[in-house]
DNA sequence: GCCAACGTTGGC
DNA sequence: GCCAACGTTGGC
C-alpha cells in the first residue's frame, strides 16, 4: 500500500514547474528531524502532493510521486553548501533525501483557503496552527479530495 | 515587513 | 534537565 505525504517548498526556491522541467529531484536540504523521519519513510511509488509556500497563491500545486528511497543527502558533506553539517558523519549521515519525480501541475493550485473551507480536510496536519513541518503525512481520503478539487476546479 | 509558533542551542 | 535567547518558518 503506498503512502501519502505533503511536502512543501518555496516556489521562488524550487516550484512544481521546475520538477516538471528537471522530471525528479533529490529532495535535498531538510534540516529538521521530524521530517528527516518521514522522509527516510518513503517508498517508491508512495504519492505526494507538492505544496507552494511563502508565495502569492500558497496551496498544493501539483503531485509528484517517490521514485526511490532515500539517501544520504550529499550536501551535509559539501563544506561549500548552506547545507552543510560539520556534525555528520559519512558513515552515519545524519540527513536523507528521496528521489521525487513529477506527476502532474493542476491547472489551478488548490489553494489553502480551499482547503481550510472543506470539513473533511480540517484535520490535514498543514492546517494546523504552527505546523512548519516540510514534510508531512497525509491520509489516502485527503489526498483523494484535493486531487477531486483540482480537477472540479475550472 | 510583521509576528506567532516552533525548534535548537547553550549556560547553568 | 531546565529555560531563556535566538533563528527559522510561513501566513498575512
Amino acid at each position: 500500500m503506498p503512502s501519502h505525504w505533503l511536502v512543501k517548498s518555496e516556489p521562488d526556491v524550487y516550484s512544481i514547474d521546475d520538477l516538471k522541467e528537471d522530471r525528479a529531484t533529490l529532495w535535498d536540504g531538510v534540516r529538521n528531524y521530524q521530517a528527516r523521519n518521514y522522509l527516510r519513510e518513503m517508498k517508491p511509488g508512495d504519492a505526494v502532493l507538492f505544496y507552494h509556500s511563502s508565495c502569492e497563491e500558497v496551496g498544493v500545486a501539483g503531485v509528484a510521486k517517490v521514485k526511490s528511497a532515500a539517501v544520504p543527502d550529499p550536501l551535509q558533506f559539501d563544506k561549500k553548501s548552506d547545507y552543510h553539517d560539520p556534525e555528520s558523519e559519512r558513515d552515519a549521515p545524519r540527513w536523507w533525501s528521496p528521489e521525487l519525480e513529477f506527476v502532474k501541475k493542476f491547472p489551478q493550485a488548490v489553494g489553502l483557503n480551499q482547503i481550510r473551507s472543506k470539513r473533511e480536510l480540517e484535520k490535514m496536519l498543514v492546517l494546523q496552527r504552527g505546523s512548519r513541518l516540510s514534510v508531512l503525512p497525509v491520509s489516502q481520503k485527503e489526498f483523494d479530495i484535493i486531487l477531486a478539487l483540482s480537477e472540479a476546479k475550472q
